[in-house]
DNA sequence: GTCTATAGGCCGATAGAC
DNA sequence: GTCTATCGGCCTATAGAC
């Protein structure tokens, strides 16, 4: 069974949005590297629009949704959770790095509605989520937890491109670098137990 | 003494290409945010691309170039470099959030030139930079280091998008955070000094 | 230097044949 | 469901008047 034509052109969206953003992709590139006719593009969606946010909705889904599950978990520590969320992560990034500073610079343009918005509500303000984060320093805000665990987890795939393309190291070295890094997060993750905001 | 139409241009330009990438900004924008004609834009820069280059070659000098004088000091202390590079990052991030997403989205994209690459090089490849990061932790090689410390000051600002735009929190909110956040980072970049990668 | 007007090309979308 | 052809609009860039 081959692959359908709506999903040949899904599967193109997906590459070429997360590429070259909203405003840079073309649907005539979508339809080339979907290898069908520009017509159908908008025989199947209807317009660029609609297809680039059923794209957006998927891809907030496996950046943060990836998260809610494992936290939620009632069975695990903490140090289980944290372990746990790096892994899925660092699997998950590894085969999309481009995954979150697509979702996050789509985020910052107004292209956002207001489904979307819910869904990251609905994230960030799970009480269970947010009672266990808690536990890893009472003496941090939810929103400084939050952000610092998610932060120090993405960072180094956002910042990828500032040393693969000024070619300062290439995606081999890059991946090797990853390797490494997964262990680094997970020890950072932990090391904010220790911080006390109101030490300098 | 007023503003001359190249500067007021070069300003909205600042302006529009932050707010929305190369792609996503219009020429027109650029003219109406500088209160001047459309055709004066080409009438000094010649084109949007020059334009653009010319603000991105400035935006990579204000993002790492802040950098480099405070560490490439022969008289501080890792610890006092560390605490001056937070210092520094944090006045100017404050005033530019966008900074960061803006340099690394359009570094991911093709609009780069040798110009910039080189630039980039010449920062992370500056011997005494390497020598005196090396110090934080000898476990670590020079790019986990370099990339840690980066990653863990900017970070912040790169996820804002993530909680301003889907209204988890407010503008006013995000300041207040970030006042916190700034004792945060800096008790995390020194806590890498305790990281072993070889254990779990 | 600054304006108006427009060229020229690209892009999203659709009409209509098969 | 898939194609070709094309429309209408927008966007960068420039010609030419002042």
């Amino acid at each position: 069974m081959g692959i359908s034509t709506q999903d040949k052109i899904k599967i193109a969206a997906r590459k070429i949005f997360i590429e070259k953003g909203y405003s840079g992709a073309r649907t005539r590139d979508i339809a080339e590297e979907a290898g069908i006719n520009l017509a159908l593009v908008n025989y199947y969606y209807r317009s660029k629009d609609t297809l680039f946010k059923i794209i957006m909705e998927e891809k907030i889904d496996e950046l943060f949704g990836t998260i809610i599950p494992i936290l939620a978990k009632k069975d695990t520590s903490l140090i289980e959770k944290i372990d746990e969320v790096v892994d899925k992560y660092f699997d998950l990034l590894l085969k999309v790095p481009e995954l979150p500073l697509f979702v996050i610079n789509e985020l910052r343009q107004e292209n956002i509605n207001s489904k979307i918005v819910n869904r990251l509500k609905v994230i960030f303000e799970n009480k269970d989520i947010v009672k266990y984060l808690n536990e890893l320093n009472p003496n941090l805000s939810n929103y400084h937890i939050m952000m610092n665990f998610i932060g120090i987890i993405i960072f180094p795939f956002i910042s990828k491109p500032i040393f693969v393309s000024s070619s300062i190291i290439d995606q081999n070295e890059f991946s090797a670098l990853i390797k490494t890094q997964k262990g680094i997060v997970s020890q950072l993750v932990k090391s904010l137990a220790l911080i006390n905001p109101q030490i300098k």
